[in-house]
RNA sequence: GCCCUCGUGGCGAAAUGGCAGACGCGCAUGCUUUAGGAGCAUGUCUUCGCAAGAAGAUAGAGGUUCAACUCCUCUCGAGGGCACCA
């Protein structure tokens, strides 16, 4: 009896050591470099890329940690199925996201980096992804934004970057200028201040020219639907046709309304008539020219002709103000009058920020020679270390107020001339960095931004995991820079991402985590109290990744359960059972399957109901305890690591191959099938021979079918639906 | 205004033309434990019924089908993208 107590007592305390499991095998793995991928003897490339985080804050945020696990359990899995994965991860800590954060707790932008770095680092190793930690990168990194600085001298070359003055998005709290997909609603996209309109000379990428590739391309790409989507508005292709009204052009996707046109509107800061008149070609009768707050400058040809009696901006206009209305009905012929022409709403990529976190722009003005670009070789133009890097707004940057650096030699004269002294957008850093990875410390590292045969080998990135938030910031750029270094011969495909995963967004308690709120919820914390690999679990089985989550504490004990409960039953004795057989079968198929659509619950949810199996027999083999410990494998790592060693094996379990199945036994065991009376389930019975016969001596059938006539719908191994005449 | 996604128990959800609610959380009852926790067993959509059972149920209404959470049409609701874009 008392013995009996304390084995009670000591299997109930058998508790899963998360703390000193976990860093036991972190250890193990980075001594023996697990996760490190030969890049040039990979015989069968897998490209496995999660958007890198920008460290805003002083850690790395469980959103992060939930992308990064959902996409690292599709790595851990290629890599199973025979794949060379390369799994990098790094920093992207230039720009104003960073430097807001730093200039807000008052530290030095670059003081702060080296903080954030050790921390980020530290929280990714425990989390347990199979990053390569010797492919890490920093946009931060001099050696990085060296070749960040070599792009944008390329484009310039070939004309896709140009100086222009211009009206832009300023900000008036960030003291810079943004691009137009970085005001959200009139407000900054960083930090919600309403934007002003300002007029100044920026650097921009000339993006609109790859408008229609970008549309185009679209359809190429294995990317959900909404993104794609998301991307098509945003270029916002619209086809019509340009009309001359005298010296005016207007552009117009109605040309067959041009009959109704009773006046034309330019763009202008309040509605005004010019006092001029002009002629409708197709009518011959003189119109008036106004001037209207309604009409956008920089769209079409920024003047466009009033339709009332078909556009209701346009009747709302003209009722105002006493302009004639035409009614008529819209004319193909109308069309002889213009000629056919597209616009895009898309503009071009303002570049410029009037900042100090950012890699300086390589370009040098000098008084005779005009523009020119900093010689490759003097690359990269350092951001030289300043105590005063606030910024002071009126457009310019704090590098303006240091001569020591931008006083210099004009590269083609050698006379005295100017750096340009703002530094470029943070969303250029992030453009490119997939294809820096991969060719970190490559033979050829040092004399190009990326080595060609290994870019060759490994790209486009098979998989690339982030959020949607980015569909017309980061993605739109990516594709857009990829494309340029394709034409420009750089690299040998145009699209960077062959499918994009999008997954959701998880929230605490139903709220969206916020400091303020106080619900911000610090993976270290639960990491520390229930493993990395329980959290990694928790998140996947939230619900489908690409739908994100609620996080709940008590869901969360609910799963450090199910991590106690597998390692408990990996005690019970050596056991044959044929039901164990066929149940293992099925559980190798689904979880593949499964985890092959990223539908992580249902693999997950599998699992536990084989589990409850296992524990209701009491008893399985080592093969099967090994089989489980392989499956468990990329969901938790930790544990099936521990669990393997635990069955006497030598080498990691995550080198071993992904369990194949029996199709003939891995089939559906249901055993009965449903028996419907017009098409309402009615009874069941035992499949097999006969079953039309067996199901039709059912009591309960009997009763419903009465002495009707019937005919019979029969799916093998699923249902017999008997439906009555007069149905 | 245009476009996209979605709507299933107390909660997270599963099933994508074939037995609605798998799996988990929570809750209830019992067993076990010095106690707490943990563990084990059973139950848990609604209504009627002691039960066996019956009827109803996937936002709402219609339709296609032997069969609809799943496909089609409309309505309502939620979330997202674009927008005085001619």
């Amino acid at each position: 009896m008392c013995v009996e107590r304390v084995y009670n007592w000591f299997m109930s305390e058998a508790k899963y050591a998360h703390r000193e499991i976990e860093s036991k095998w972190l250890k193990k793995w980075e001594d023996e470099e697990l996760n490190k991928t030969d890049l040039l003897g990979a015989k069968r490339p897998f490209y496995n890329l999660m958007m890198f985080p920008y460290p805003s804050a002083e850690g790395l945020h469980v959103g992060n940690m939930y992308a990064f696990t959902a996409a690292d359990i599709y790595g851990r899995f290629k890599r199973m199925q025979g794949f060379d994965v390369f799994e990098p991860i790094g920093l992207d800590g230039f720009g104003i996201h960073s430097e807001n954060y730093a200039l807000k707790i008052g530290r030095h932008p670059k003081e702060h980096a080296q903080i954030t770095q050790e921390n980020f680092y530290k929280q990714l190793h425990q989390v347990g992804n199979m990053f390569d930690w010797s492919k890490t990168l920093e946009t931060y990194d001099p050696e990085y934004y060296k070749w960040t600085q070599w792009i944008f001298i390329q484009m310039y070359k070939a004309g896709l970057a140009y100086r222009a003055k211009s009206e832009v998005n300023w900000c008036p709290h960030c003291k810079t200028v943004l691009a137009d997909e970085q005001v959200i609603d009139g407000k900054c996209e960083r930090c919600k201040s309403e934007m002003v309109r300002k007029e100044l000379e920026q650097w921009f990428f000339r993006i609109t020219k790859y408008a229609q590739r970008l549309l185009d391309n679209l359809d190429k790409l294995d990317w959900v639907q909404n993104i794609k989507t998301s991307q098509k508005n945003w270029i916002g292709r619209s086809e019509g046709m340009k009309l001359k009204f005298g010296k005016y052009e207007v552009f117009t996707t109605r040309p067959d309304t041009l009959h109704g046109a009773t006046f034309l509107a330019l763009a202008g800061k309040k509605d005004r008539f010019t006092g001029e008149m002009v002629i409708n070609p197709a009518t011959g009768k003189e119109i008036p020219v106004w001037e209207a707050v309604y009409v956008v400058a920089d769209y079409g040809t920024g003047v466009i002709m009033g339709v009332p009696a078909h556009d209701e901006r346009d009747m709302v206009f003209a009722k105002k103000h006493g302009i004639e209305v035409v009614e008529m009905e819209p004319d193909k012929s109308m069309e002889k009058y213009g000629e056919k022409t597209t616009h895009y709403h898309l503009r071009d990529w303002l570049i410029s920020r009037q900042r100090y976190w950012g890699p300086p722009i390589p370009m040098i003005n000098c008084p005779k020679c005009g523009w020119q670009p900093v010689p490759e070789k003097d690359l990269p133009v350092l951001l030289p270390d300043i105590s005063d890097y606030q910024p002071e707004g009126e457009g310019k940057g704090p590098l303006a107020k240091h001569p020591e650096f931008y006083k210099t030699a004009c590269p083609v004269c050698g006379g005295n001339a100017e750096r340009e002294t703002d530094v470029s957008d943070t969303f250029l850093d992030s453009a490119w960095y997939f294809l820096r990875y991969p060719s970190i410390r490559s033979a050829h590292s040092g004399q190009l931004p990326f080595d060609s045969e290994i870019t060759k080998k490994w790209m486009p990135v098979h998989m690339y995991t982030g959020g949607a938030e980015h569909a017309n910031l980061h993605l739109l750029y990516t594709r857009f820079l990829t494309m340029a270094l394709h034409d420009l011969g750089y690299v040998p495909f145009e699209e960077p991402f062959k499918r994009f995963f999008a997954h959701g967004m998880i929230v605490k308690d139903g709220a969206k985590m916020s400091k303020s709120k106080g619900n911000v919820v610090n993976p270290d914390d639960y990491i520390a109290k229930y493993g990395a690999d329980a959290l990694r679990l928790y998140f996947m089985f939230l619900g489908p990744i690409d739908q994100g989550g609620d996080f709940r504490d008590a869901g969360m004990e609910g799963m450090a359960r199910f991590v106690n409960r597998v390692y408990r039953l990996f005690d019970l004795p050596e056991a044959k059972s044929e039901d164990i057989v066929k149940a293992e079968q099925r559980l190798i198929k689904k979880v593949g399957e499964d985890i092959e659509r990223r539908h992580y619950n249902t693999a997950i949810a599998a699992m536990m109901e084989y589990i409850n199996l296992i524990n209701g027999i009491g008893g399985w083999t080592k093969e099967q305890k090994g089989i489980l410990a392989i499956m468990l494998a990329p969901l938790a790592p930790f544990l099936a690591e521990e669990l393997w060693f635990k069955l006497a094996h030598k080498d990691s379990v995550h080198l071993q191959a992904w369990p194949k199945y029996d199709p003939g036994l891995a089939v559906q065991e249901r055993g009965v099938i449903a028996i419907q009376v017009n098409g309402k389930m009615r009874d069941r019975v035992e499949d097999g021979p006969d079953v039309e016969q067996r199901a039709l001596q059912s009591d309960k059938i009997k009763k419903f079918i009465g002495g009707a006539k019937y005919r019979t719908i029969f799916v093998p191994g699923k249902v017999i639906n008997f439906v009555l005449n007069g149905k």
